[in-house]
RNA sequence: CGGGCCGGAGUAUGCCGGUAGUACACCUGCUUUGGGAGCAGGCAGACCGAGUUCAAUUCUCGGCGGCCCGACCA
């Protein structure tokens, strides 16, 4: 896409109501926008990069069996009284229409999903099942903070699994455990399972999924040695200690970011709405029912905490807006501008996606912007390529500059 | 929800009980063109309400909004 087309702009400053590194970075390169506190518009460039990260989770989602389907945000306030979490659920924003009929706004789904599954799964034969969607989720935080990673609307893929046994989702958890170490392995993240609390939502165990970060809000131990990794919410170890699993190694101490969680529901959603199916033997059995958290706008600014520096963002090739940003330094329809012109055209030909600074401003201006922007590869078109063929090529996270011909830059 | 800080051109800020200043952005012109250019001209601003005062953007109170700490966190 050409720049000069891009309806947003940059910023030099960053917005003085943001401190958090994310929400700054993102809203100075014009990749959000801010709504109000804990709510976030994506615009164009963050659209394609919540896009790209939506793609690398649906992918793996359908890889072990996973059916995407779109469930309604606006929730009949009958499944949530059903639950108990009309008046269980503290973040459950509650809404009310002009007749005075009540609506809850979906925090999470399975006041949804339970009877969508019921209406479909008589038999063991359609055991087992795992149901997904990725979309807004609504919670009424006392507090919202640390821009687009704590939120009051936010993007998250839910997946709700329903097994005959309890080993059955044991066996499932491990596969979509896997499957997650693969998404956040994608986006460039070193992530890590933990065990913690289920909070008040499940009497179980539930799984986390943390991303080391200063910018987490969340302590976590984990082992040097083994994978022994736990909240301290649970933990019964702390820093130094030898681990409690391998005996080891030594238990260190970080701040991480939850990116992901599993809950053991149990029969807690079939029991409320009287969901059976029958067994090999005829009887009338209920379903274990497992949830899967992942936060696709989160996921996002953790990649912007991680490895953004001090001159902007800087993404993953797996996730950016763009695969390269072509930089032109000319003007007015000169040589140079007929070389990156040129050049442009043959990228999106060869499929490449581009995004094509073909705005009269100043290089350094140009270049400012660019670092900012954090598209992983920069081609700079300027005399030299014009007069040689060959393009200044810019690591954007290690700004190693190399030299590269034109027939290269295409293949 | 408890505590703290904050609220002014599009953005970011300085000063201030009396004419609201600066930078960037934007518009016009000229120059410039490999790291957020220069000159000249122009456009554009005090969250809402009450109180104190001759006079309030400034002080006080309330509301609304924002950020931070804590609590909380499917």
């Amino acid at each position: 896409m050409r720049q000069s087309k891009l309806f947003t702009k940059t910023r030099r400053e960053a917005p003085a109501d943001e401190v958090a590194k994310n929400a700054q970075l993102l809203v100075r390169a014009g990749y959000i926008h801010k709504e109000m506190a804990g709510v976030y518009s994506y615009l164009p460039l963050g659209l394609r990069v919540l896009g790209k990260i939506e793609n690398i989770i649906r992918k793996e989602m359908d890889t072990i069996g996973g059916q995407e389907i779109r469930m309604a945000t606006l929730h009949p306030s009958e499944n949530w009284k059903k639950t108990g979490g009309w008046d269980g659920v503290d973040v459950l924003f509650k809404i009310q229409s002009r007749t005075e009929k009540e609506y809850a706004l979906g925090q999470s789904e399975e006041e949804i999903v339970t009877p969508i599954a019921q209406e479909f799964v008589s038999s063991y034969k359609d055991l087992p099942l795992a149901i997904y969607q990725i979309g807004q989720k609504y919670r009424d935080e006392l507090r919202a903070k640390s821009g687009i990673m704590r939120g009051r609307e936010f993007g998250m893929k839910d997946m709700y699994s329903f097994h005959e046994t309890q080993e059955d989702f044991d066996r499932f958890y491990q596969i979509v455990k896997e499957a997650y170490f693969k998404i956040y392995t994608q986006c460039g993240l070193n992530a890590k399972s933990t065990e913690a609390s289920g909070g008040n939502f499940s009497e179980k165990i539930s799984y986390e999924f943390m991303v080391l970060t200063d910018a987490g809000e969340d302590d976590i131990v984990y082992c040097d040695a083994c994978e022994f990794c736990a909240n301290t919410e649970v933990a019964k170890v702390k820093e130094g200690d030898a681990c409690p699993r391998c005996e080891k190694g030594k238990v260190q101490a970080a701040r991480a970011v939850e990116a992901g969680n599993v809950f053991d529901l149990g029969q807690k959603y079939p029991k409320a709405f009287d969901f059976t199916y029958k067994d090999k033997e005829g009887k009338e059995q209920m379903p274990i029912v497992g949830c899967y958290g992942l936060g696709t706008t989160r996921l996002m600014g953790t990649v912007v905490e991680v490895f953004g520096d001090e001159k902007g963002i800087v993404w993953p090739e797996s996730i950016a807006p763009f695969a390269i940003h072509l930089v032109s330094l000319g003007k007015d329809g000169d040589e140079i501008c007929k070389t990156a012109d040129a050049l442009y055209t043959d990228l999106v030909k060869s499929g490449v996606e581009v995004l094509y600074d073909d705005r009269d401003a100043r290089a350094g201006e140009k270049f400012a912007e660019s670092d900012l922007l954090g598209i992983p590869k920069r081609i700079v078109v300027g005399k030299e390529a014009v007069e040689t063929g060959i393009f200044e090529v810019v690591n954007r996270a290690t700004g190693i500059v190399t030299k590269t011909q034109r027939a290269q830059l295409l293949s």
